[in-house]
DNA sequence: ATTTAAGCCATATTTGTTTAAGGTTAATTA
DNA sequence: TAATTAACCTTAAACAAATATGGCTTAAAT
C-alpha cells in the first residue's frame, strides 16, 4: 500500500516485521528479536527503529519493553480490527430484510472503514449485474446509506424487495439500472437506497 | 469434561486488568505494572497469574517481558473466529512472492475455514481472468496447497512469475487456461502449483 | 483437626531488554 | 571536497521484568 516513499528499503521490511510479529503474537518484538530476525545486531537495530520513529511510522514507548506501536493500518490487535457483519439472505417481496431468522452467516470485516454497525453484507440472487462482474451466490458487502452518487452500485427497495443495481442519476431524475442487456432498467417505480456496495466477496467451492 | 473452572472474584479482576490494558496499549502490562494498578506486591501478581493461568484464562510466554495473551474461554467469540492474513501483490518474474517487501496490507478472514497459516491474499493483476468475473485488482484468498483439481481456479508459479488461471486435467496432461478469450491456453511450459483460489474480494471505491 | 486454597508480604536472583557511546564503510548530496 | 546519511559493528552499563523462595493469615473443605 505505497506506504510513503519516505522509508528506505531495509525500514520497510523492518516496519513490516514489527507489523506482522505483532498480528502472529499477542505482543510487539523486542529489538533483539528484530536483530534475530535480520541477522543483524542490536546496535543496528537501534539505529532503524529510530529512524523509523523519526519519520512516524512507529511510536516507541522509552523504557518500556516490547514498546512500539505501529502507526498505521494493519496495527496491532487483530480483535480491534475485525467485525464480524451478518449476511442476509436475498427476500422475497415483503419480507423484512434485517429480520433475524434471514440472517444465513456471517463474514468478518476490517474496523474502522467505518464506524459502527453500518455495515451487513447481502448475498446475491439473479443474473441481473453480471455485466458487473457480480454473480448469482456471490455476497456483497454494504454500508448503509440512504443515499449514493451517480454510478454506485447500491442496494435498493423495489416493492419490498431488496435489490442489487446500478444507481444513476440525471439532472431531471434517478433511476435503477441493471449491469445486464436482458434486464432494462427501472425508471417509474419509487425506491429506497438502502445502502452502498462497498465490497464483492464470491466463495469458492472448497474440496 | 473438565469445564473451565471459574474464577475468584480478584482473579476476574486482574484478568480484566490484563485484557483491558492490552487494548487500551499495543501491548499487555507487566506483572508490575498489575501490582501498581491493585496495590498489592510482585509476589502476589505471581500468585494471582499463576492461578488464572491454570484455569485456563490466559497463557503465559515464559521469561517473555509483558508475555500475556488473554484465551478466555466462552466470551471473546467474535475476535478468536477472525484471522489477518496478508496481501501479497502481483509479483514480476523472478521475484519472492512470500517476501515481506511483498506485503501490501491485510485483511479479515474467519478462522476455521482451515487450520494455521495456510491462507494468504493475491492482488490479482490483468484481465486474463475477466470472462470468470475475476478483474484487474481484485483480490484473491488462495489456500496453500501443491495439486488442486480439475476445473479449480488456482495460482500457479509460471517462469517464476504468479499467475492465476484455470486448472486443466485431462488424462495425458495438466495445463493451465486463462478465462478470457484473448489470452490462449499454457499447454507446453512447466508450472507449478502454489495454491487454490477460494474466494475472491472486490473493493468499490467507498465515497 | 488437619488440609487446602486464596490472598497477601518481602527479598534476592536471574534473565530480558533497552540505552549509551564509541566506531567503520560506502553511497549520496551540497 | 566536505558533509551527510544509511547500514553496519562492538562493548558496557543501566534498567525492566520474570522467576525463585519462603513465610504469614484467614476461611472453607475433608
Amino acid at each position: 500500500m505505497a506506504r510513503a516513499k519516505k522509508l528506505t528499503e531495509k525500514q520497510d521490511l523492518i516496519l513490516n516485521f514489527i507489523e506482522k510479529f505483532s498480528i502472529d503474537n499477542p505482543f510487539p518484538p523486542t529489538l533483539k528479536e528484530i536483530a534475530e530476525e535480520f541477522k543483524i545486531t542490536l546496535g543496528t537495530v537501534q539505529d532503524h527503529v529510530f529512524a523509523i520513529e523519526k519519520k512516524g511510522f512507529i511510536k516507541r514507548y522509552p523504557d518500556v519493553a516490547r514498546g512500539f506501536k505501529v502507526t498505521r493500518p494493519g496495527d496491532n490487535k487483530m480483535q480491534d480490527m475485525a467485525d464480524m457483519i451478518p449476511i442476509y439472505g436475498s427476500v422475497a417481496a415483503g419480507d423484512p430484510i434485517f429480520a433475524m431468522e434471514n440472517i444465513q452467516g456471517y463474514v468478518t470485516m476490517e474496523k474502522n472503514r467505518a464506524g459502527h454497525k453500518i455495515h451487513f453484507a447481502l448475498r446475491i440472487k439473479g443474473e441481473s449485474m453480471k455485466d458487473a462482474g457480480i454473480y448469482d451466490g456471490d455476497i456483497v458487502i454494504v454500508r448503509k446509506q440512504e443515499d449514493a452518487d451517480n454510478g454506485d452500485v447500491v442496494i435498493a427497495l423495489l416493492d419490498d424487495e431488496a435489490t442489487c443495481k446500478t444507481l444513476k442519476k440525471t439532472k431531471i431524475k434517478a433511476y435503477l439500472e441493471a449491469a445486464n442487456p436482458r434486464y432494462k432498467a427501472i425508471m417509474n417505480r419509487p425506491f429506497d437506497i438502502i445502502g452502498k456496495v462497498i465490497e464483492l466477496r464470491r466463495g469458492f467451492s472448497v474440496a
